[in-house]
DNA sequence: TTCTAAAATTGAGTCAATTCTGTTTTTGTG
DNA sequence: CACAAAAACAGAATTGACTCAATTTTAGAA
């Protein structure tokens, strides 16, 4: 059967998960003490604990759920792309971009980001990269889709063009989400900038 | 008179990072405690808070002595680069790769480089972001250099290829140091290999 | 030399994440 | 149903970064 611990066990991790995440954009990731957190979703601290092996992880949770989204959204894009290099580019790196404030305050990305250099072995170090590398073959299949259909040369190094593109993003995101009075459409048209040399450099 | 407080101040401030990098790399930056670092620097865990705002600032100390190190060789490479462009970024990028371990280990610059995405105001936050754009700009400098050389074409944004160039290096560092296995030769040539795709864009 | 204000030092105390140990709940078996 | 083992829970105790009020040291004036 489900068994009635199966069914405690989730509704545990959700409750956790939904009193963090509210604790979370209330009064950022240091101001939400394990304590208020364990309080809100009326668990004690030790079950925070046995779920979650540091605050850290219970942000991971969180994180995870919302690149995950975004990967789903990227997909149908690399599915049927737009007809031209640049502009295939910005709509999948578009998707990304405006996504991501959506679930995630810049101070959470920021505690995410940390944790995941900081603790790279811990679980949610491990996902954040796994994380990463999916981004990076979305982009890379983009750019296998493009080769595909001749708008981009054949002969270029597809993975190492896809690798740099996310590479650069994901730098440019660090620098949004490090400084507060960043905006998305600027954000944006940096990356479009730099863009525009590697579509001249591998356009057909 | 260079009183003698203004004597003891830089003495002491000398004593606290000996100790601290003596026991960073010994035990770690996590297993440095605040009160073993004063101990071997012979100060009170007051008169440690008294210079360094947080833990943090000690570490941000040492990894800017460092990275000042690596500028000023990087700068003898811009004065005069190899004749083509592939070796000299790869000349310049060596140097930053090759010199990065000198004095601090891999979990010394995940530290670091968390502390800087976790507290970007905090004075090591902001050191932190000013190194990353000096080592932006010496490669800035250096493809301007290529271009009055005229070995890189002069209507290209060198700028932006600066920025490209830096952000995908300092990614793929910062996956470098999350791995404890990764090993530079490796980490050059795979930075090489992406940057080859760019050489071939922006070369005469 | 003596005295006073400013600067620096000290370390016990605070705070919050994490650990640990004893207790309670669930499960499956006889 | 009764019971023993396993799993999960609770919250007090621990740990370590950081603060702050009291004390000591220095600089410079009289």
């Amino acid at each position: 059967m489900s068994g009635l611990r199966a069914r405690q066990k989730a509704d545990r991790h959700r409750r956790i998960i939904e009193a963090a995440a509210a604790l979370f954009r209330e009064v950022g990731y240091e101001g939400a003490k394990i304590e208020a957190i364990a309080a809100q979703a009326e668990v004690s601290i030790g079950t925070i604990y046995n779920y979650y092996q540091n605050k850290g992880d219970i942000l991971g949770a969180i994180v995870s759920m919302e690149v995950n989204e975004v990967l789903n959204a990227g997909r149908r894009v690399v599915a049927s792309p737009p007809a031209n290099v640049g502009d295939a580019l910005d709509t999948l790196l578009g998707i990304y971009v405006e996504h991501s404030l959506n679930y995630l305050s810049k101070e959470m990305w920021r505690q995410a980001m940390a944790i995941s250099t900081q603790l790279p072995d811990s679980p949610f170090g491990q996902a954040y990269t796994a994380l990463d590398r999916a981004l990076t073959e979305q982009i890379r299949a983009l750019i296998a889709r493009l080769q595909e259909v001749a708008l981009v040369r054949a002969d270029i190094d597809g993975p190492a063009v896809g690798e740099l593109i996310f590479n650069n993003m994901n730098m440019m995101f660090i620098e949004f989400v490090k400084c507060d009075e960043a905006r998305i459409p600027e954000l944006r048209a940096a990356i479009r900038r730099q863009n525009r040399i590697l579509v001249a450099a591998i356009g057909v």
